[in-house]
DNA sequence: ATTTATTTTTAGAGTAGTCTAAATTTATGA
DNA sequence: TCATAAATTTAGACTACTCTAAAAATAAAT
């Protein structure tokens, strides 16, 4: 069994793992964990003990295969519970990441397979980001930055990168959802901005930032 | 903020100061909790120091009013969750209380009003037991031990003292629940047992131990 | 009332996790 | 390639919580 704090490291490692591909830096832990990289060096070492992780000193870490196994755990039941309190409590999208980042480590296998049927095995949480399954499987999804998106194609937004409330609420603001669809109109290259028509008719510019942080597909 | 320590001390206090009344002792929290009388020691001289305990050595504690406020609360939640992994996830009654243990400690008071909103605000939990209400309001019930029950008179049980599993499956295989109703028709002065008549007319004979942790009402 | 038993507290130490500051290793760049 | 910068690890200390064993206080019993 592990703790809390364990599972917390395990997660943003697989995480950054995907994100940044290949041995992740004792920095790049610490830095999205909020805490030191000497705290991040003493938890490495701990869970290189425990096989969850493969780490030779000054090389930075990966997840072993029980590691992995560990953190799609912990990442299944942040999402399912997101689920949870957009569909069932009515939460809006930008409120449920605190409360999953708590409810992610409540321990019972019955409890989160209950909970999966009960919500109807969705497949992606609220924020568009697939859930894994009890075999932790995931779906595979070929989604691109919609900063790389190209003109006169029509996409739909599949996932947003960051769980922020910022971020969030300006898209709640601007009419942009998981499944909305868009087509990109200009892109300036002064400042990476990019504008798009929405299906309702609308325009709208985004800046570069916005862009790096929404995933399309080509609908 | 308390830790979830702090909280579990804080409610097995509340709950011992309810059950055996005035200045709780220090071995007895111990057993409460299955850890150790100086580890008590130790964590009251904390909540006191926060003025959410009363202690004078040697002397036990109780709770303050402030005290009291966070271990109802804590209550409210555990037996919300409760409701909730019965009347949505379909647990049995008995499986419950490791789970609701965990969940009782999550941090967000937005998310225990809107629980409560879409349980329908209950009043009693599964087995039985008030839930506190916002404002920390519960119920008071005026319910007596079955083993104090009169003969000829018709009962029904309305909450049971233990959640443990081996007591809940008991009552459970002889069709007891609550809201189950039942006469007394003997008291055997030789083991304290007693032969109660339920309202399907089946006659059952309960040991002592069942009947000091079963509660009914006159109905 | 004084011994004995029980309860409670203190003292000292251990584990999990955190930090700062210093030392070491790796990466970078003239 | 050699100096310097950046990243990483170690060392030592701190908080929260736990324990055992011994000391002190209270309760019980002759």
């Amino acid at each position: 069994m592990l703790s809390h704090t364990e599972e917390n490291y395990l997660k943003a490692i697989f995480n950054l793992e995907l994100s940044h591909s290949k041995n992740v830096s004792t920095t790049l832990i610490a830095k999205n964990l909020h805490t030191k990289a000497s705290s991040v060096t003493d938890m490495i070492k701990k869970l290189a003990e425990k096989n969850l992780v493969n780490y030779q000193k000054y090389k930075g870490v990966t997840t072993t295969t029980e590691g992995k196994k560990r953190a799609i755990k912990v990442v299944r039941k942040h999402r399912l519970w997101e689920v949870f309190l957009v569909e069932k409590l009515n939460f809006n999208w930008d409120e449920v990441h605190e409360i999953a980042e708590q409810l992610e480590h409540i321990e019972s296998d019955e409890l989160i397979e209950r909970l999966d049927t009960y919500l109807n095995y969705p497949t992606k949480d609220p924020h568009g980001d697939p859930i894994p399954d009890a075999k932790g499987k995931m779906r595979a999804e070929k989604a691109i930055l919609l900063s790389n998106a190209n003109k006169d194609i029509l996409y739909k937004i599949t996932c947003v990168k960051d769980n922020s409330s910022a971020l969030l609420q300006f898209l709640d603001k601007h009419a942009l959802n998981i499944d909305s669809e868009l087509t990109v109109l200009d892109k300036f290259d002064f400042d990476n901005s990019i504008t798009v028509e929405l299906n309702n008719g609308n325009n709208l510019t985004l800046s570069h930032k916005i862009c790096t942080n929404v995933f399309v597909t080509i609908k």
